[in-house]
DNA sequence: GTATGTTTGAAACAGATGTTTGAATTATTA
DNA sequence: TAATAATTCAAACATCTGTTTCAAACATAC
């Protein structure tokens, strides 16, 4: 019990600096601080500070792989022989991502800059971590994306569903300073809701391109 | 001379680093022996490592922001009143970019890098600088997109800019390894102007959309 | 209740970090 | 050339980093 609760309250509390400060940026000691519980605790229950910001992601990618895996799977049990079109798909995937995320507005964000980082860290453990873990997914949303664009060479496929990737990636990640800026500039907030509302047509406007 | 030298000889090394490794990630050991100069240089030529960062920043924002201002004036020197479709804006950009960058292929991986680090690592110190010493260049470009779109809302039409950015900064800084995955996957090389050329059709649908 | 294994706690560890210092060197100038 | 200013250099600075240690507290099973 008390195992437990110190392993989920030193996830929660690295969850959110992390997302707030980034990964260097970090201190064990902040973690600790916040989660109230002992500095040596982050490396007895977890090794290192390594293996902890995999856990913080795990956290995410299990659950999330097997939501979007799921509803893939009672979809094609129920319209067998679909093509799903790319809205669809985007639909999927922000779906799962609501659902996984839900509850806490911030983890949506740490989730997308784990990706970011991911992709971008050249030499990082994150990347490889990632790439293992998510390859069938990533084949099967590919193979889903190219039937619902036969036109596109597959070249010019794979650069577009980065560019997706991208922008959702950069938007999502720092949310709270774009959201910032909207409500100092326009005197209006936004709703994480309504910005994937505002994402979703961009891309597939942009997946569609001439 | 020989301390223009230093001050260039730290520009450039820090540059290539801090695209590799992150901010925080890279320390000024790391940056003085890769330039070859003495540990104390950068305090002593820039203050200290927040300013170094800045100083590396300026070095592409500055041409960057006098060339593309200084085509867009000719432009409207020469067709006053003509009003600039999207396609137009991001070719003045990317022109603008490529010129600052040409002559070393991974500038333009570096500096997109270097965009997107600042928008979501660190305790925001970048954003603000680039905010307050960009503005008007923000602005600008900024003012022609609305131009370009004028069925557009404001808010939207914010969001769909920096989905735009986020497409291009997420994917020109990793370009090296995609374009590795590209050559793995479908047996295509592709050059830097290619990808950019993909780039484009992308952004401009999707701040067209729907 | 005693013994066994698990978890916490305060302290220390070894190393890296940005920064400062003050003398030595180099460049500039009169 | 002599005086002055600018720059380099090795060393030390204080602080922070992730990690380890080992005794104390706790839980669990016999």
């Amino acid at each position: 019990m008390a195992q437990n609760d110190t392993v989920t309250r030193i996830l929660d509390a690295a969850e959110v600096l992390f997302a707030e400060q980034g990964f260097a940026e970090t201190s064990l000691r902040t973690i600790t601080a916040k989660a109230g519980v002992n500095l040596a605790a982050v490396n007895y229950h977890f090794g290192s500070k390594k293996a902890l910001i995999q856990a913080v992601f795990a956290r995410f990618l299990g659950p999330f792989y097997k939501l979007i895996e799921v509803s893939l799977d009672n979809h094609e049990k129920q319209y067998p022989d679909s093509v799903l079109s790319i809205e669809d798909i985007l639909k999927f995937v922000a779906r799962a991502m609501a659902n996984v995320t839900e509850g806490d507005r911030n983890r949506l964000a740490i989730f997308m800059r784990l990706l970011g980082l991911a992709y971008n860290q050249g030499q990082g453990h994150l990347r490889k971590f990632l790439q293992t873990e998510y390859k069938t997914l990533y084949r099967r949303v590919m193979a889903l994306i190219a039937r619902a664009t036969p036109e596109l060479q597959p070249v010019e496929r794979y650069w577009r569903f980065h560019f997706m990737l991208g922008a959702a990636a950069f938007t999502l990640s720092s949310m709270e300073h774009l959201r910032a800026i909207v409500e100092h500039d326009f005197n209006t907030k936004c709703t994480e809701e309504e910005v994937v509302g505002y994402l979703l047509p961009f891309l597939a406007a942009g997946i569609r391109a001439k």
